[in-house]
DNA sequence: CGTCCTACCGAACGTTCGTTAGGGTGACGG
DNA sequence: CCGTCACCCTAACGAACGTTCGGTAGGACG
């Protein structure tokens, strides 16, 4: 059971209550704007409520932002295991990097804000904010090293490359479409999150090369 | 012949002067407090002057961080040219993007925090500062495209990938590289950007399937 | 009815921000 | 030797910042 109470994705906006609507909105402006830039004055009237009603449910701005980039972690991670789970233990190793690209990838433009500012703005983050953010951090890229190690051992990885740089380069590589891509422009462009991760999947394991 | 003076990569901190100190210390501050949280009195004292002294420099500190990020993208881009300049016209297509990842890299951890803040505190950046910056940005990303519409158009590039989603994947996949290689670290990992241009290479160009 | 507790408010605190005004000093060209 | 200019200074401005404080409306519970 989570610590916290988590949004799901399909709330709009307006169902939202307190201290769910203050996470939601926040997020959206750490994002666009950076954590320096957006003042607890723009969340608030963002809200509609007033600055100092916020430190009825945080502590600081700096708590705020560290449990909004949690919460970021935490879905990405939820979304990891759930598809480990569901994952058939002999499945091909294509099929399994392709199942967890695309949970990463659906995590990631899902809960928008949340996951997204985990890549944005935390590496211009706070240090304290940093510090905090870290372990948890860590926690989800070591699911990652386990995932690409059981794919070298199986002999389907390249050798010359170790895990630890593998696992960056993989990850930063599908992070790196969140400067880009956007799932709901349906323009002739039209693409999902699950066509996105299958070219990106195909990427790291074929290259574009033909 | 650049608007600018451009300071080289080989000066070190102490021989700079005046404007130059100026740009080199903020955009390190720049770099890792993002923009919100750097102060012009941080800059100042961190180059040893008073904050109303950088005025005589820029008019404001808009200004200043424009500055910043077009420097930075015209290292690259003359990086880029030099490396069109230097190819040898019958090259095979795979040395091409090599050498142009290769300078691409170099020209990111070279000129350390100028180039790099363009991929790290950009996105986050105030509107005016993005949208005087963008311009600048799309003539570097158009010699790109034309770099991968000349390896589709030989047949050497998946015909299945648009030329603007190959590049936006390929300078994304090497851009988040700054996120954690660290070139100036010669312990055991130890690996040269040209190493690391190397495996970017391959992971584009080939994938990291065995 | 009295007592909590949650969720918020209005007003203000001290501090820091970007920016401006105006002055000084030393180098240099006429 | 005098002006001009580049470069930096001190001092201060109003605005905005994160944060604090005391208070209040309303529901829950005895």
């Amino acid at each position: 059971m989570p610590i916290v109470s988590v949004t799901t994705s399909s709330a709009s906006l307006a169902e939202l209550t307190g201290r769910d609507r203050i996470l939601q909105e926040a997020a959206e402006l750490f994002l666009t704007k950076g954590y320096g830039d957006t003042s607890l004055r723009d969340i608030a009237s963002a809200v509609g409520i007033q600055p100092a009603s916020i430190y009825h449910h945080f502590s600081s701005k700096e708590v705020l932002f560290t449990e909004i980039l949690r919460i970021g972690i935490e879905h990405t991670t939820e979304a990891f295991d759930r598809t480990n789970a569901d994952l058939n233990a002999d499945a091909p190793p294509g099929i399994a990097l392709l199942a967890h690209v695309e949970a990463h990838l659906t995590a990631l433009f899902d809960h928008g804000p949340y996951t997204a500012a985990n890549i944005v703005v935390f590496p211009v983050a706070p240090d304290a904010v940093k510090a905090a953010v870290v372990p948890i951090r860590d926690a989800y890229e070591q699911r990652w090293d386990t995932l690409l190690r059981e794919l070298a051992t199986s002999g389907q990885l390249d050798p010359d490359l170790d895990v630890r740089m593998a696992r960056r380069i993989v990850l930063g590589s599908i992070n790196s479409t969140i400067e880009w891509f956007n799932p709901t422009d349906s323009q002739k462009d039209a693409q999902s999150v699950t066509d996105l991760a299958k070219v990106m999947t195909d990427l790291v394991w074929k290259g574009i090369g033909a």
